[in-house]
DNA sequence: CTGAAAGCGCTAACAG
DNA sequence: CTGTTAGCGCTTTCAG
């Protein structure tokens, strides 16, 4: 910048007024400095300026997910970057495989970095990054799990009226033995959706010894061994209820290598890709993962533009799409 | 920092080697500073560091692909995460759209922030940063799609060679009459593709006039209408080599459309999830982007690391997955 | 409209 | 083993 003004002809701070667009600078001065701007290939050091200026904002956002490569996550990481962009702000991601320390390191590296917002998807029982973040005034939003604590901004879907959708849909078809498979409970949203399961059976006046539960699962592979396990038991389900993408695609995989795709019905929680395709086609309660991050960060930059807003917690309502599996009768 | 070393009773040289971790301090003293680091919930500020660092080294990377949900792109994500937090490095991830004006307001924006380095699938036909950056001495690879210029580091599949190996494929199976489907040829991944395509006719001795293709493909709705087009035609072809993602998922819809799945045999370049689930299966043309993603990210660090290498074009070799779809004969 | 001076939080270089 | 000084590139403040 010092170069810039020296090949100009002006002072340091009229390049910064140019760079940075200020008013008070006069049109053929603001020419010259472009022009040194242009012919020193000059680009703004922002980390410098975020230095000294007011509030010290580093113009950055940084994204906690379970993983950048799932599907979900990398919606709502869209989202936020669209969001972002519109602001001239730019965004670190980070993956945390719903480990916990990872969750500590990964804000601890977000933190030293200065970062003016944090969205996260926690995987931690506490969040004791909070009083780091909120002591220095710097905005965080959980998206898709809801903190411990209570007094944060949250934006999550309706897990447990849309789990309550899918049993429904499930009974309404005649399904009574339906069992539900889902993951690890402690997992909040693994816990909603079970609580939505028996709100639906609980409705239709289905006791609980009549279904299946099976938790603890948490990728295809668990998931497919374990209904192989329930069809091959004397009382085998008519209905899954499925809470979770990868064990969705499990039970896919058992009902297939059993024969019974077209006798066992389906519904899946989380929609994917090509489940239109598959025949049947999976029937899924859909979430809505780009408003989600959306709304995350837009919360962010109302926080962020100064508004003094009460912490709130955010329901994204679910959808279910019939595709043909979730409409199957009970054999 | 001034605070924890006042805290602390210590010189603020000292606050720094304690929680840099630089050695020549003693144990009790380091002690008494992580104390007073944890008293006061301090957080290094790696900004204000790197202002005055050797190298000016941030720490930080900046990735730019597709788009950030793709995917191809978000397995190369976490493929460079995966690595750059070996390496104490977080990552901007950007998404491009496949657009050249959005690339160069990309770049400028991480170079505003002083990125360590650039990986980046890029959508222009010219690279007019590579000054910018080059000069600064940041390095840059590419990946997925290879740069104008031809002194610079790249990592892509061997598009050519998968494309020639699905086609041979298709060939072996006993057809002549095969179509391919394919995106816009100024992409140079198709190109490549499309090379590959008649690479593997020509050493079969099928004449192009026996074949159909179809460019300028990029959504599976296209796809799905240019390929209803095809099987309406007099002589449909028996066989498509359908050259990216979203394009063998309309081919999926057309043939499934027409009730043609299990008599008109398909390989699509890319994998995806369920492929396997699909029925018949379908047959690929398989990437490794977590390998592309590794490769490009390790050689940005050896650059940093200040080791001086040759550019280099890497070329990551594809895979033929057998499912059913590529296997079935001309009927 | 323009510029000089101070200082953001840190690390390099050096002195003790 | 420890502390002092200077200065990274910028923005703030204030004086022309």
């Amino acid at each position: 910048m010092k170069h810039v003004a020296a090949l100009a002809g002006v002072g340091i701070k009229t390049v910064s007024r140019v760079i940075n667009e200020e008013p008070n600078v006069a049109p053929d001065t603001a020419a010259r400095v472009w022009e040194a701007i242009r012919a020193l290939d000059y680009h703004l050091d922002m980390q410098a300026g975020s230095l000294r200026r007011a509030g010290g904002r580093t113009h950055t956002l940084g994204l906690l997910v379970s993983s950048v490569d799932n599907p979900f996550a990398s919606t709502i990481h869209r989202a936020v970057e669209d969001s972002a962009l519109e602001h001239g702000v730019a965004v670190f991601a980070s993956s945390l495989d719903d480990d916990p320390e990872r969750e500590d390191k990964a804000v601890a590296a977000f933190l030293r970095r200065r970062v003016d917002g944090l969205i996260l998807t926690t995987a931690s029982p506490a969040q004791n990054y909070l009083s780091s973040t909120a002591g220095r005034g710097m905005p965080v939003v959980f998206v898709d799990r809801e903190p411990a604590s209570t007094a944060v901004d949250s934006v999550v879907s309706d897990n447990r009226a849309g789990a309550a959708t899918a049993t429904a849909h499930l009974i309404r078809h005649g399904h009574r033995r339906i069992a539900l498979l889902t993951d690890r409970l402690r997992i909040q949203t693994a816990a909603e959706r079970q609580r939505g399961f028996f709100d639906a059976l609980g409705a239709a006046g289905i006791p609980a010894s009549e279904v299946q539960v099976v938790t603890d699962l948490y990728d295809a592979d668990g998931s497919e061994a374990a209904l192989a396990g329930l069809l091959a038991s004397p009382e085998p389900p008519t209905a899954i209820f499925s809470a979770q993408n990868l064990i969705t695609i499990g039970v896919l995989r058992a009902l297939r290598a059993a024969g019974r795709e077209r006798s066992v019905a389906v519904v899946g929680f989380d929609d994917f890709p090509l489940a239109g395709l598959l025949d049947p086609g999976v029937t899924v309660v859909a979430q809505d993962p780009y408003r989600i991050g959306r709304l995350a960060s837009e919360r962010i930059f109302r926080r962020l533009s100064g508004e003094v807003v009460e912490p709130e917690r955010v329901l994204v309502p679910t959808r279910l799409i019939e595709r043909g599996s979730g409409e199957l009768g009970p054999s």
